[in-house]
DNA sequence: TCCGGCGATTGATCTGCATCAACAACATCT
DNA sequence: AGATGTTGTTGATGCAGATCAATCGCCGGA
């Protein structure tokens, strides 16, 4: 289960990888390590001081910031080829733990800003990325702040669907890997609610369940409830 | 109220400028102009091709971004030294309009990526504008999925207190040029909520309403709420 | 000065989701 | 097989905040 090398990466294409050429690939390889984490490990806390950044090789990881009391904020799933950690920001801002068997590329922080300050090419590519990450940040909210739970169930399925196929993972069913309270904790929901709107989607032929995930049997309608046409 | 030049411009020290030099200060500055938006006005809209990116100059405006049935979540309000746009998204994320009178720098986007491809610190400037944006924009989602209609508005008050401040915009009574209906959207509230939570935290004694804003009196409470202490 | 409109506040009522509680389906261990 | 823990489902009840509705203060225009 151990990567020999960057070349023949399964994350190549969607990773920050693919804004080098074979000679820079070999070179940021000798910075990095890779790493292994079991289920519900913890890859780094929200508030430590961040020493590496990373890049998911294979798995999920779920990221995530908790308040005092402990109530816990999922604010995203991160797949392979997803960077974390963000240059200029001395302290981890959430906290990333394993939901199930996970790897990643780790790079010292220093040398990898040494490495990337002078690359524009991998300067735009981290643009690009945390562009992207911003512009998912932003579709969150509004899920958030103005959508009911059926459409934020559906939204979730449609977005998960949609992130998974493009890292060429689609297919007829759609694997859930996290728990039903990862769900509830990334939608802003109670464990219970995601359970019934489960339920209540499979009653109403939208969805078939399954323990390892579900399958859209009414992807239309899905869509129509994950773009707020209800 | 036009700028005559980047020199002496009040937003130098905090937006993306900060990053260059004097030589290519001016030569930015030939690819920009100013422009002006009076109250309300709609700055670019969500879904139309960027062919610009913003710096702003003076003045807040809200962003935000709606639901086919009208529903609105503004994702964030921008003040000077904001940057607009994301270089690799061709589209806007959300809209912008102008909450009182505003200015702005503008880039034509081909030009100012041109400038930018060979100026690492520039590049890395924009990497950490972004991480911050991403930092904000999670610390929202937390407020937006997991906290009560008073800690919401507690929060809201101590962010934009805290976000005046870091551009020399401190001072007693906290100016508040957005209206209850962008609050309640911008929290994920209604706006009979924020005003009657508004109400309780005067009569708490937390702060002071007035017509343009309001006085923290009880910061501590306040900043206890903000962190989730309740 | 009166009128009309907009924004804010306050009150009465309703409701979607949270909370509390029980139980079911499975997996793991002894 | 039985005991125990973990995860998910379902039901009953409660409440925070939404919705519906009225009123107020303020400003600008006739």
């Amino acid at each position: 289960m151990h990567c020999r090398s960057c070349h023949d990466c399964t994350a190549r294409g969607f990773a920050i990888c693919a804004a080098l050429d074979e000679t820079e690939l070999r070179e940021l390889a000798q910075l990095s390590r890779h790493v292994r984490f079991e289920s519900g490990a913890t890859v780094f806390a929200q508030a430590n001081i961040a020493t590496s950044f990373f890049s998911v090789h294979a798995g999920t990881l779920r990221l995530y910031k908790l308040l005092p009391d402990s109530r816990r904020q999922i604010v995203g799933f991160a797949l392979p080829g997803d960077f974390l950690g963000l240059p200029g920001l001395p302290h981890h801002e959430f906290s990333a733990d394993a939901v199930g068997r996970v790897t990643l590329c780790q790079f010292p922080k220093e040398s990898f800003a040494t490495f990337a300050e002078k690359r524009p090419q991998l300067l735009r590519r981290m643009v690009e990325l945390a562009g992207h990450e911003l512009a998912r940040a932003q579709e969150h909210m509004v899920l958030l702040g103005r959508r009911s739970a059926e459409e934020k169930i559906a939204s979730f399925l449609i977005g998960w669907r949609d992130r998974l196929s493009g890292i060429g993972r689609g297919g007829e069913i759609l694997p859930l890997p996290m728990k039903r309270l990862d769900i509830a904790d990334h939608l802003g929901l109670t464990i219970e609610t995601v359970s019934r709107t489960f339920s209540k989607l499979e009653r109403d032929g939208v969805i078939q369940i399954f323990a390892s995930g579900v399958v859209l049997l009414d992807t239309p309608r899905a869509e129509a409830l994950s773009a707020g046409v209800s």
